[in-house]
DNA sequence: CGTATGCTTGAATCACGTCAACTGATGTGG
DNA sequence: CCACATCAGTTGACGTGATTCAAGCATACG
């Protein structure tokens, strides 16, 4: 485990923690460690005595079915996410944890978690709160599998990585890189792969966006956003956004 | 708003709570509530300060899509869970809450959960374990309507609620009272109410399960188990449960 | 009564999955 | 260096699972 040299940047969804906020947790932080693309993190039931704050690299959570070939995406932790946070109240986890891409995390053991809730309830309430923005995401996952059907699911899915993709400045309003292949599109959007293919023919063909070579371009935003049965801005809850000190 | 007579009992999902938690829970309670059949308890993006103890009746949970045909329902609380806990750290929700009967809760105001995340940090990990816990059923919820096909999208969403009834002593093995339509059904688990009609009628006529004037028989449940590709024991996580005191 | 709501079923349509074949890129060992 | 394997993407053909539209019934309720 790499030392700490130079604390880590707040993006993404982190970065909606307040500056005192941001520097308790990372006090909390004794590491920094890699893992290569692919790789397993945690598995489903493993016990877990500290969390990971995703530096650089994409993580998938699965969802395991009792035989082997059955199981389904359920959240992608993009830089600036909280991968496992939610293992610090349960001490275990009900899903499986992978590396997409190489990744690098800080990580943060669970007794210096549990100091911070001690002496500072501000900020472990503003812990709590990104666990539960992360619930809202699981949230409009199920929207999207239960409620859209397969264009409409692969276009708000889109829309929601460029989302959250800008807010941890991964993205520009023309595109972003997708470190996906149809396969997890498919696993993550509750559908066969060869069908995300046709469907992003689809969109390709309809002018709305290009995913090629691991990137995608959007060509028409409003219209993905109408495919996609898509608001902007995607977790903006009114004025204040989620508890922080 | 009726004030406390007899302390609310303790079942279901918040059973888990030691039993000094949830003391320091029912000290919270300023009140019960009452809603009848189908009414609006609270919209998304409302404010909110108060969090919600199911104690009698069924709620569901909804996101809304963009325009009004078009919406998700995500949850399903029965008595013994908290309905919106995770409107305390937010401040308010990502969607919408509903009586699916007749409901009677519990009030438990927000600052006064402040207080206590200062007083009983143990609790309060306790608390966020209960939204932890909750979240962990939005995965499974992700994980059935995107993995399973619309047979065992019913079997296992009746098998859950199966479980999860038990924990609150509100089903038995033969079977268990389902305030729902089939309407309800189909937007749990991602499909037309007529098809949940045809689904529900394979199960009867494969002797699985009947449903029937808002009661599920169940007459083979290990039938049932692998139609839905269900394990008992759902969100049974090792050994220890849910972070408690 | 009449109307509304929920359940049930049939028939037509189509969205989607499965199977299979082919491509191009990348990698590996002889 | 080439033969071969592997893996992601692409497409066609085919079958089927699911939606939609429609009608018919039952029950509850004004």
């Amino acid at each position: 485990m790499t030392p700490i040299t130079t604390p880590p940047t707040r993006r993404g969804m982190s970065a909606r923690l307040s500056d005192t906020d941001w520097e308790a947790v990372v006090a909390c932080c004794t590491g920094i460690e890699t893992w290569s693309a692919r790789s397993l993190i945690s598995r489903k039931g493993d016990p877990l005595d500290r969390s990971l704050l995703l530096l650089d690299g994409w993580v998938g959570r699965h969802v395991p079915g009792p035989h082997r070939d059955l199981r389904e995406l359920v959240a992608l932790e993009i830089p600036g996410d909280f991968v496992d946070l939610h293992s610090f109240p349960l001490g275990t986890l009900d899903h499986d944890v992978t590396a997409m891409t190489d990744v690098r995390m800080a990580v943060l053991p669970h007794d210096k978690l549990r100091a911070l809730m001690r002496d500072r309830p501000e900020t472990a309430l503003a812990l709590w709160g990104q666990t539960q923005l992360d619930a809202a995401i699981h949230r409009y996952w199920s929207f999207r599998v239960g409620a859209l059907r397969a264009s409409g699911r692969v276009a708000n899915f889109l829309c929601e990585m460029h989302s959250r993709l800008m807010l941890a400045d991964l993205a520009d309003p023309t595109g972003f890189d997708l470190p996906l292949t149809q396969a997890d599109l498919g696993e993550a959007c509750g559908m066969s792969a060869v069908h995300v293919n046709r469907v992003m023919r689809e969109l390709r063909e309809g002018a709305s966006c290009t995913v090629r070579d691991g990137r995608v371009q959007i060509h028409d935003y409003d219209r993905l956003c109408r495919i996609g049965q898509f608001e902007p801005y995607f977790l903006t809850f009114g004025p204040d956004q989620a508890g922080s000190a």
